[in-house]
DNA sequence: TATGAATGAGGATTCATTCAT
DNA sequence: GATGAATGAATCCTCATTCAT
């Protein structure tokens, strides 16, 4: 998304060299409140709390509430998709490929936690042209592993989009990613990187064609939520 | 959950011939305007308004709001769950009880699909006494699965609980099962018992493992959205 | 305008014994307010400390602020104009017509001051179909008067809307009826009988048509304002 | 009003060759806002983003919002003032006078409309000494019409002031000046030189000492609104 | 059982104004 | 002369909840 479009949203501040850092600061509490709260239940005077920011000050740098969610998404998932995008276009076997995609979300994952979770759970936050525009990158998103499990299904790159198949085999991979908000627990699950490799196993070859591997290397504990 | 399990957290209501089928059609219009909206942005007002009830009138089927999400989850969760249970009981080799668990989980997305759509996503909206009954329903919901994701695993059975190899696999399928929330269409997508088959697939064999089947049976559409 | 009418435009209480004299006592109040610092200055918080009501308390009365002002002008215009539709309806001459229209708009200037400076003043900080009912109400009244002005021009009944001269004339004389809540002042002016007798002889006659009546019998005093 | 009276108001830009075309800029679409929203709904906000300027930078103008309504008032009403009693003191009959006032009123009406409105409708938003300096204004421009007045009603000038008869019919006169803005529709309504006249033979004539003039010339239309 | 009436806290947002630069 | 950045007060409104009836 290029600095015109980032107009077209109402941003009006956070460029110079005095608020940048501001914009920064306030864009990454916020995501981390929303994180863990909710959009909805993030309220713009907890925010302003958070960064110090008076209420009416934090204006300055949104439109509104929604402006906010919207930047946040806009940053972080625009930085993400750059990656992924030249990751995939890098070459290398689908096999290959669905493992560089997915170590690098599981990467992201782990450095940009907040945001991530907020690009992945609050997109129906957002109305309009703002939804229109984080929907855009999702579906560039969405694309960038399509085109991988469609070579993996040996169905044509280019008919991958129209094919049912694809999309629904894309959409559990995507379903087991996002999904890892809801109980990643660093104490206890196996680093990300070994998680990744884990997800991998099971999309290519599936739980029969992984090896037994007992007794797991992880710490055992007894479990608690699930 | 026993009644008396019910009697703790405060529903002193719904229980006479004559309110029973009040709370259950309560119980119902929320759950959809939960699915649709979120929790936190459902009022009670605007349940009360879609069910004709009173503002007021309201309070004398739950405590007070929390207690009005915890009876959905708590009537959707435990049935479905007493499905599962009985049917993992119902023996069979691993990969029949985990097609089995798919499908009634899907019909039950299908039959249920507010309900337990504010199951899925609203667990961490409860707190205390109520989040912990909850959870525990899922635990228990987690472990039928997880008990056949270990046998597939070549697992012990009794150690796949505290097996991290086993949680995460489970927690893969869970988020492929979950996450169809987000996307599913029904004139798009094909029908639910379809989309488990090609979930248990895909969970046995891997992407690998299927065999192309170009062209695809569903409707091609242009793709919007995701 | 009817009691279904009334529904339409969200007014939930003030039908009972117990609340009607509450709503009444709060558009009165309102209206008080308006009269004095214009509408969009008057704020709920205003009127619900003038009231003796919490903030909050005060939506169970109205709708939202425009509703509020609704109120008051529906209740205020609509008891007016079936006091002059009536009266109109009564027969006699144009002239005499002409001076009881104008004879009973003043009593109601006075019995009512500042619930028709707001129904006279902020007709515009209506919108939708708030405005219209109201403009309804409003053209009606138009209507009693441009009747009388017609017969006076001696242009047919039936023509005199589409008149224009007929419509300047009444517009002439609702600007000076209007225009009296900015300057009339009870201790300098005489009584609103005798001044509705000035208007009348102005608009029949004319100044020239005026006998003159030197001095004055009212309190001479140095202007002050105008 | 001369430029001790502008400093002592807090003036203290728009007299360079540099500034006095901005302050007119700005004064101009103020007005323009102003008459349109009111002053207390227009911001000074939406007055930067309509002029260009910087938020900040319309305070070089102006000390506070009030002055900048008050700049418009002196600006417009002053010279608007000062034609009147230049014509005034031209001579001629009452009756020619009295139409040369309400002419020029007219004319100024057309080629000023907000800033006349405003000038007609915002008094009240003044206060204090800003208050004092627009009404002395404004009973200059009430005393040119109240002696005109004042001989048609053959009552000597000099106690015309005095005299409520006089006042009152002279604020009957600007009654119907001031209501104009509130329907005056240049599509519908004959040329303000023609209202002029009209209005001018109400006031010397009276209602019945006009001829009938059926049909109008004017364009005939089914009324909407009033 | 259920309603009508009311409250108080909190939410998003706007706005006049200031001040360092 | 003019701007960018910030503030704090005020505004409208929603909402969970209560309680007498």
């Amino acid at each position: 998304m290029t600095e015109t479009d980032n107009d077209k949203f109402g941003g009006h501040a956070g460029n110079t060299p005095r608020t940048a850092p501001k914009l920064d600061k306030l864009l990454t509490a916020s995501a981390d409140l929303m994180a863990r709260q909710g959009f909805s239940q993030t309220s713009i005077r907890h925010v302003a709390r958070e960064t110090g920011f008076s209420l009416g000050g934090m204006y300055y740098y949104f439109e509104n509430k929604e402006d906010l969610l919207f930047k946040i998404q806009q940053r972080t998932f625009s930085t993400l998709l750059a990656t992924q995008e030249k990751e995939m276009a890098g070459g290398g076997g689908a096999r290959s490929r669905l493992r560089r995609f997915i170590r690098n979300h599981l990467a992201y994952f782990t450095s940009h936690f907040a945001e991530l979770k907020v690009c992945t759970f609050e997109l129906e936050s957002l109305q309009g042209d703002r939804f229109a525009a984080i929907a855009e990158l999702r579906r560039r998103y969405f694309n960038c592993l399509a085109v991988v499990v469609g070579e993996l299904l040996e169905v044509e790159a280019g008919r991958a989009f129209s094919d049912g198949r694809v999309r629904r085999r894309t959409l559990f991979v995507f379903g087991m990613l996002n999904w890892i908000f809801m109980w990643y627990d660093p104490d206890r699950d196996s680093s990300v990187e070994a998680l990744g490799d884990e997800m991998v196993s099971l999309v290519l070859d599936g739980l029969n064609g992984e090896q037994s591997a007992w007794p797991p290397t992880d710490l055992e504990r007894p479990t608690s939520g699930i």
